[in-house]
DNA sequence: ATGCAAAATGCAAGCGCTTACATAATTGCT
DNA sequence: AGCAATTATGTAAGCGCTTGCATTTTGCAT
């Protein structure tokens, strides 16, 4: 009974099982090729030992890991939790463990981060978004690692994609705040520098206006980091101008909520005073007051779909088609009819 | 030029730089050991082979991953997002990766997870509470993985800890609810079962009630998870009672939330009709109006130091000392004295 | 019983890297 | 210029596992 100052391996069970590493190995990866009595025997030795497979070796050895590497923005609001949280229980119940970083919206960060997933022996990527340097399109294709994006939807891209046309659904978003009669309009927009699902929902914005025909000068934008004190601050800007806008469209949620609390600590009423919207309907959205208007993201499904399509893409080798999934307006209280006068 | 299938090796590297594997080895993890001429030529030939270091095989060959896992209870609100985040930082800093999973609060997922990140081949684990089966405390010391706790204090545990003093902290803020003059008190609490964080804030609120010398049945407690909707739900719960409650202690944040968008719902004033308090201080609790009173834990902190010790012990082989962090009360709208009457 | 196909198991060659240890190239002194 | 002491590089043995192929065992029909 010698007691392992290190983790036991495969042939300390062999060992002890009384056969050759290559039948322990069959019965932790393929039981039915092994009979019943060694099986027994095996998983018992096992168990005894308390034996865990090195996944190091077992990589090295099968060239496989079982694992899918995610790269998203960030972590630190819940934009991408939802989506995640699906993509992750999609993935396990297929046998899968996801390796999740962040790359903090850095376009080198993220390439940083790609590395390393591959280095670590991921068997497929799921990248945020279409935006990036080509090179790692090529790198990817050269590596020949199946890799596909989500939260936004391209047809034609590197990458097959699963997600949803932000230009489309912020563009009736706005079509919708126009309609009201609504006329001046504020923007506050993540960077759109590398982030196509940031620039797209601009881009709505701005052909929903146009498409009114309202002037372009009737929109002021600003372009600031998602995070709750940026919208608080971007939105006290923009209601500083000389005709301050009647409606802010939000980039998404979090901003939004940013937004709304300047919005209340300047003693404005929402919507009486000025209507605030945002994007993702994340939960957030429901807990502040009044609840804001937002666009509705099916996050689980999109999570769970981009699951299902990359596995198949690793497990035959297929290309991966994409998807495009349909985004709504959902009403609530912080979107009305600007004050008539 | 020949395109590579599959990725470069190291031995690619050596051919190409006309030196031995040892030396491409030496260059990249100890470039002091060789000269410069070398150097130079053998990071002209990473750089044209595109080459990254199969992390799998590095691991093995080292026995040494700089990889630190942590598990922490749920991914899905905010609670444990700073914390980490400045314990990735930090480790981030000294060289090491962080490997994150989350147990869902589950006992038998915690310990599963503890394997696969031993399994592959972290360097050190990163825990949240004490509570947990002695014989995985076991499995740690005969695998000499060292383990840290977070967010929970104890000076005598089978791991060393960094956090605070749950029991003390929430014997305070009980203790100053009931200076107010509450005297019926309500408790939301996630489940304590396997949670000593939990169990502890109960059990402050407990001592605290006794030591104002009221009687143990003016305190009605119900456990749920940590959600929104539950906090919800139990707030519904408490609010039902003959004599309802004049102040809701919950057990953390995400479930004061819950509980005062159900007091607003209900139409009750807060903290007119009724008070209600958080615990941890995250985003959420200035963000919602009124704002939570609620403890202010310092997750920051916590994380970095906690980052900094586990490195200690992983690199110097020793056994980590702990530490005992302070918290404060944070005074904001949302608690107030009782309606007089 | 006997022979043969099929099933079960064993053998051994890697997977790509690190690292003692051995060897070769430099350096500094005298 | 010559030798020892350094310093730089090469050699090769693993790390723990999977897997193609060889070998043994089993089950069955004859």
């Amino acid at each position: 009974m010698a007691k392992p100052r290190s983790a036991p391996t495969l042939d300390d069970v062999a060992k002890m099982a009384g056969v050759s590493t290559a039948t322990v190995s069959r019965c932790l990866n393929n039981p039915d090729r092994v009979v019943d009595a060694t099986r027994k025997r095996v998983l018992s030795a096992v168990d005894t030992l308390g034996y865990t497979p090195n996944f190091a070796a077992r990589v090295m050895a099968a060239k496989r890991s079982f694992t899918i590497g995610a790269i998203i923005p960030t972590m630190e609001n819940a934009i991408f939790a939802r989506g995640l949280q699906a993509f992750q229980e999609e993935l396990h119940q297929r046998g899968y463990t996801l390796l999740v970083s962040s790359s903090a919206y850095k376009p080198e960060i993220e390439e940083e981060q790609i590395r390393t997933l591959i280095a670590r022996g991921a068997d497929g990527l799921l990248l945020i978004g279409h935006d990036r340097d080509p090179k790692i399109y090529d790198f990817l294709a050269q590596r020949e690692i199946p890799a596909l994006v989500a939260w936004s939807y391209l047809s034609d891209s590197h990458l097959p994609s699963i997600g949803f046309d932000n230009r489309a659904a912020m563009f009736d978003l706005a079509d919708h705040v126009i309609g009201l009669g609504h006329s001046k309009l504020g923007v506050i927009s993540g960077h759109v520098d590398g982030n196509d699902r940031a620039r797209l929902r601009v881009q709505g914005i701005r052909d929903a206006i146009s498409g009114r025909g309202l002037e372009a000068s009737n929109l002021s934008l600003i372009e600031t980091p998602y995070e709750i004190e940026n919208g608080a601050k971007a939105f006290r800007k923009l209601m500083s101008a000389d005709t301050p806008p009647t409606a802010i469209l939000c980039g998404n949620d979090v901003l939004a909520a940013g937004a709304l609390r300047q919005a209340q600590e300047m003693g404005l009423d929402v919507p009486g005073d000025v209507s605030i919207t945002g994007f993702d309907d994340i939960e957030l959205a429901r807990i502040v007051s009044p609840a804001l208007t937002t666009v509705h993201v099916p996050h689980r499904e999109m999570g769970r779909k981009a699951a299902l399509q990359l596995v198949e893409m690793v497990e035959n080798q297929t290309a991966g088609a994409g998807e495009q999934l349909a985004t709504r307006i959902v009403n609530r209280p912080s979107l009305g009819r600007p004050a008539s006068g």
